[in-house]
DNA sequence: TCACCCGTGCTGAATTTTCAACAGCAACCC
DNA sequence: GGGTTGCTGTTGAAAATTCAGCACGGGTGA
């Protein structure tokens, strides 16, 4: 127990530079066929190259495919609402100084802020429900 | 111009798994030695392979160093604000469907909220200036 | 049916990344 | 002074990652 305190390291086993572009393309896109993989990486290798990476992200069960028609479309083995956790953690603990208040902050600020009167209210609600529901 | 809009790809270099853990650190702790990194690296390597990923860092022109007495202090070499906007622009779009306001919602839920009154108001000016300031 | 196209699975190699050993230099302590 | 300690700079190699070529299979249309 506590092991969340102490085993900050090697709680992920770290992806190498494409893997983890493959697996943003997949959160942000929501699945995605080989091609679309492709188009969207940076300096795009070949076709095998890509399939390549995803044989070794299997191997790792970081993500799944399903198969539409004749091709596969893959899909992160995690679902998106647990990464954003992880990465809004790791975020926050690395650039903000485990400061979730500084991090709201800069995102407000950072965004074309057109949020309105309602969003802010809907913001305080949510903020209210959070504290009375117990944490 | 709107070049960052087209722009999405080729941005940064994309940095190997071990050259993001150190400049993570560097950030975290604005500025480490080498024991430091060292220390804090996920299943530590020597003393040498750390300085090795220093160097190509340094070649590549992501950190700087001062001499503290006998050792050096490594900092990146860009400033933590800006590779804030760097990383939440990157996590919202991939994560967040390019929605700040979700993001900061997750935020707000995931923390343990203990965020007051004083600080929603707070959060409230900021949005008004923001507004108020042109964008 | 049969040729063609599209997509996958696999194998082996090139490139990159990661690493450890060694050399040099300055400070420190006995 | 002489030895030791602690740090950096550099080089070369091991390990991991990234990549491309080739073979197989299934579907499609002439």
């Amino acid at each position: 127990m506590a092991s969340a305190l102490l085993k900050n390291k090697t709680d992920s086993p770290a992806l190498s530079r494409r893997e983890r572009q493959v697996m943003d393309i997949l959160h942000r896109r929501n699945g995605a066929t080989v091609a679309e993989i492709m188009g969207d990486l940076p300096d795009p290798p070949t076709y095998s190259a890509v399939r390549s990476v995803l044989r070794i992200l299997g191997e790792k069960a970081l993500i799944r495919h399903k198969e539409d028609g004749p091709r596969y479309v893959y899909y992160p083995a995690e679902s998106t609402e647990r990464a954003r956790d992880d990465v809004l953690a790791h975020v926050v603990r690395t650039y903000f100084a485990d400061s979730p208040e500084q991090a709201v902050t800069a995102l407000l600020r950072m965004s074309d802020v057109d949020i309105n009167d309602a969003e802010v209210k809907r913001l305080r609600d949510t903020i209210r429900r959070a504290r009375q529901s117990g944490r």
